[in-house]
DNA sequence: TCTGGGGTCCTAGGACCC
DNA sequence: TCTGGGGTCCTAGGACCC
């Protein structure tokens, strides 16, 4: 590849490169589809977290003109016969488990781009389009969800592909971009805006509108050194994928993870602080527990409360605390005891809270443990087998079997979730077969 | 009444060092 | 009168993604 001099500051991956980007279509409504199908055909929107805002929709659902994140009590009062389900994440991540499986033996190699994208390397496929209506019919068959291929020789050219795949069904879920001459490439990207594109957000088309980049087209176009200069390298690099230019490369293993975060809003507004401790202290359970399945250790955390900023009635608060543990850790009741500690910090009296959460930070491999100076080690060992114990507990019985004290009975602030669907593939009592009976 | 949750990267500016 | 310059690290904030 000849290294243009205006992209200096771009990283290229390599010239020979080709991307097939498939993605489920509608993904949470369509596994809701799969085991209900009461539900195919009909306008569908899954709920967020305490049946909030809608952040999936089927295509009839699309139709009738709702948004995502729109908040579902406005939705509803728009079309009070619309279906709704509340969000069920084990069983979308178990479908996506499914989906990923099939469609990573498909290719020699893959990135799992998102819960329902994957981007297969598909350089030496001698025949692309076939590859792609395989996998298409595969999945459909497998497991009973519809998914749309893009193809394109970077990775956002592959994005692109697969909006049209999605938007235009006379391509019959499959779209290679490349397949398209000059002219042809030209007038598509005419036609697609560039809020559209891969990596620009409604911050950056809104800026890029004033400046006269309106389509894929036009920051395709536009000079490099240009776009440095209003914009960022991000940007740069964006318009040098849309021209063909390779910057972006195939994550072959999941990149190290560097934050996790636990965080709800409430069911209902909390102001004691004893409710505030239960939901702070179960959030922090489900981050070590995390730890633990991912095999890392948190130096800091943080824990974060904070009243409904949409409320205009009532005063607003909200307040982080930070503190960097002894040495790193995984043990819940070591988080749990700091948490404890965090939130005594920043509650304040006379508050409604709407939300809590914890962030653990600077995380390190389990395996590099460091242990403390003047501990014990056979203490450390008992803890550590006191948390397996727990994990295991949980994991046989369902989450929570066996929890801190101090997360709380009656739980009187947890999540709203009116119309959850069954956990039809992760747990026996709730298999489709069973239910029949 | 009701407005998600969990991530990443880049940049600018301040602190600090020699 | 004239008050360095270059480097690193950290953090907050802004932007993006699904």
């Amino acid at each position: 590849m000849q290294r243009s001099g205006a992209l200096f500051s771009v990283r290229f991956v390599s010239s020979d490169v080709m991307f097939a980007l498939v993605d489920v279509n509608n993904f949470y409504a369509s596994c809701e589809a799969v085991f209900d199908i009461s539900l195919r055909n009909k306008p569908l929107v899954v709920l967020s977290n305490n049946d909030g805002c809608v952040i999936a929709r089927s295509a009839e659902a699309k139709a009738l003109g709702i948004q995502m994140t729109e908040p579902w009590h406005q939705v509803r009062a728009r079309h009070p016969q619309l279906i709704h389900r509340s969000s069920n994440y084990e069983l979308y991540a178990d479908m996506s488990a499914r989906v990923m499986t099939i469609l990573s033996a498909a290719a020699p190699s893959s990135e799992c781009y998102s819960i329902d994208e994957i981007f297969l390397d598909i350089r030496n496929v001698p025949d692309r389009m076939q590859l792609a209506n395989t996998v298409r019919s595969r999945v459909r068959e497998w497991i009973g969800l519809p998914v749309c291929v893009g193809i394109g020789c970077t990775k956002t050219r592959a994005k692109l592909a697969n909006r049209v795949a999605k938007k235009r069904p006379q391509f019959g879920g499959v779209f290679d971009l490349e397949a398209l001459t000059p002219a042809e490439l030209s007038e598509l990207m005419r036609e697609i805006d560039v809020g559209d594109v891969w990596g620009v957000g409604s911050r950056l088309k809104a800026r890029l509108e004033v400046l006269g980049i309106r389509t894929a087209l036009d920051l395709r176009n536009a000079d490099s050194e240009w776009i440095r200069s209003h914009s960022s390298v991000v940007l740069q690099r964006t318009a040098a994928e849309l021209r063909g230019i390779a910057c972006i490369p195939l994550e072959l293993t999941a990149p190290v993870r560097k934050q996790l975060v636990v965080s709800r809003s409430f069911g209902s507004e909390v102001d004691r602080y004893d409710a505030l401790r239960e939901s702070v202290l179960s959030y922090v359970s489900r981050a070590a527990e995390k730890l633990r399945t991912e095999g890392l250790l948190a130096r800091r955390m943080q824990i974060f409360i904070h009243t409904n900023s949409f409320r205009d009635d009532r005063a607003q608060y909200s307040a982080e605390f930070s503190l960097k543990m002894p040495v790193a850790t995984d043990d819940t009741l070591a988080l749990a005891n700091a948490a404890e500690y965090a939130l005594r910090r920043i509650f304040r009296e006379g508050f409604l809270y709407q939300k809590a959460g914890t962030m653990l930070s600077e995380l390190t491999p389990a395996a590099q443990r460091q242990h403390a100076l003047f501990v014990d080690p056979t203490q450390i060992e008992r803890r550590s087998r006191l948390n397996a114990t727990l994990d295991k507990i949980n994991q046989l019985y369902g989450r929570d079997t066996v929890r801190v004290a101090g997360s709380g009975v009656e739980r009187t602030w947890s999540m709203r979730r009116s119309q959850v669907s069954p956990r039809y593939t992760t747990r026996w009592s709730d298999l489709a077969v069973a239910r029949a009976r």
